[in-house]
RNA sequence: AGGGGUGUAGCUCAGCGGUAGAGCAUCGGUUUCCAAAACCGACGGCCGGGGGUUCGAUCCCCUCCGCCCCUGCCA
């Protein structure tokens, strides 16, 4: 494999991982999944998806559920789009160049860098004495996650754009060190109209697969009856729809609704709000649920089927690992010589 | 490492020798165009683990584990 050593030769390819924490939820569908199979398919980058699992034990994660957790995730990119021949589809553990990364990488940072990280402080917060190392230094795992592909762009969200500007600093720093021109300086694809989906509890407050209530969020496998009884008990107002956007500022629960309306049905929240002005929530909450319904239902059965395919999974992760390590023994190499290690 | 405190329902806590209770949260119902609010109801705890004293321990004693605070040690 050749490595590109400057930036306009850079293979153009995406990376991004999501952790296999458990509780694949419709906000992760809308906010990270649908933009990852439309990457793919728009072939304009080559596309790197990564199941996280080495991030996912920064907190504790049950090795059972770890598992399980990783081959549903597995199957719900699957099952959302993500083709396993176009895109390399992994998880992480099994490219062990992300932590050999990672470890030279923990010797460019700084530990101020990390201890800025708001995700840090939020995180370990006041309790920092018992929070893992892992957790501290996950900033540094994920440029390793970046770096190692050489990713020229990665897609960021409001949450990571800090860890991305660190990933960044340490692909400079270690340039400047080492007087090299190796690591790209990646950046971000800021999602245009990113769809925040929010709580069906309440619209201020993001959907989390941790919220206390299942009936606040839509699970991608959740059955068409459950989708159906979650979007007819969303918490709305007593207002009808309005005809423009503006009518929805104040009304994050009405607003929430049209917003995941659009998205499944991709179009705009203004067409939404063209087509059923005037309508009250008793008309459009059905219309809304068969939507939902239509859209999300087979993904959730999709899921369920690859899911009573382990071994298959598990192929098919193998089989991305190794397409991934084609790309990431040659980086991986380089940076040791680069470093100075004797191979 | 030493001293002190603490560990009871998902969360915040009450109980203190006779095998547990409240508020909030969650779920269901009534109501409502659907929701919300309100009201009604339900679920939920080997009372941190182990040992001991006792007729009987969540409650007393010992020990281990976790967490919090102070001091010290190390750097």
């Amino acid at each position: 494999m050749v490595v590109p050593m400057t930036e306009a030769s850079f293979t153009p390819r995406v990376f991004s991982g999501i952790q296999p924490s458990g509780g694949l939820t419709l906000g992760n569908y809308l906010g990270a999944m649908k933009r990852f199979v439309d990457m793919q398919d728009a072939g304009a980058h080559e596309t790197v998806y990564c199941m996280v699992d080495l991030h996912a034990i920064t907190v504790w994660q049950d090795p059972a559920d770890l598992q399980k957790n990783t081959r549903e995730l597995a199957a719900g990119f699957i099952a959302s789009g993500i083709d396993p021949e176009k895109s390399i589809l992994f998880n992480q553990s099994r490219v062990p160049e992300h932590a050999q990364l990672a470890w030279v990488f923990n010797c460019v940072a700084r530990m101020g860098w990390m201890g800025r990280m708001t995700q840090w402080k939020d995180k370990a917060g006041k309790n920092a004495e018992q929070a893992s190392l892992g957790l501290f230094a996950y900033p540094a795992l994920m440029a390793a996650d970046i770096l190692i592909y050489h990713a020229t762009h990665v897609p960021v969200g409001e949450d990571q754009k800090q860890h991305l500007e660190l990933t960044r600093d340490i692909a400079a720093k270690f340039n400047h060190d080492f007087g090299v021109d190796f690591f790209p300086i990646t950046e971000p694809v800021i999602e245009g109209a990113a769809t925040r989906v929010m709580s069906l509890r309440d619209g201020t407050k993001k959907m989390s697969k941790s919220d206390p209530s299942d009936l606040s969020r839509i699970n991608m496998t959740d059955d068409a009856d459950a989708i159906a009884k979650k979007i007819r008990k969303a918490k709305t107002d007593p207002e009808p729809l309005p005809s423009e956007l503006k009518g929805l500022d104040d009304r994050p629960d009405a607003r929430n609704l049209v917003n995941i309306y659009a998205a499944l049905a991709e179009v705009s929240p203004q067409a939404v709000l063209d087509d059923h002005a005037g309508q009250q929530f008793g008309t459009f909450k059905p219309i809304l649920a068969e939507l939902a319904v239509e859209k999300l239902a087979p993904i959730g059965s999709e899921m369920s089927r690859l899911m009573a395919d382990q071994p298959e999974i598990d192929r098919i992760l193998a089989r991305g690992a190794e397409r991934a390590r084609e790309i990431t023994e040659p980086i991986l190499a380089k940076t040791y010589d680069i470093v100075g290690m004797v191979r």
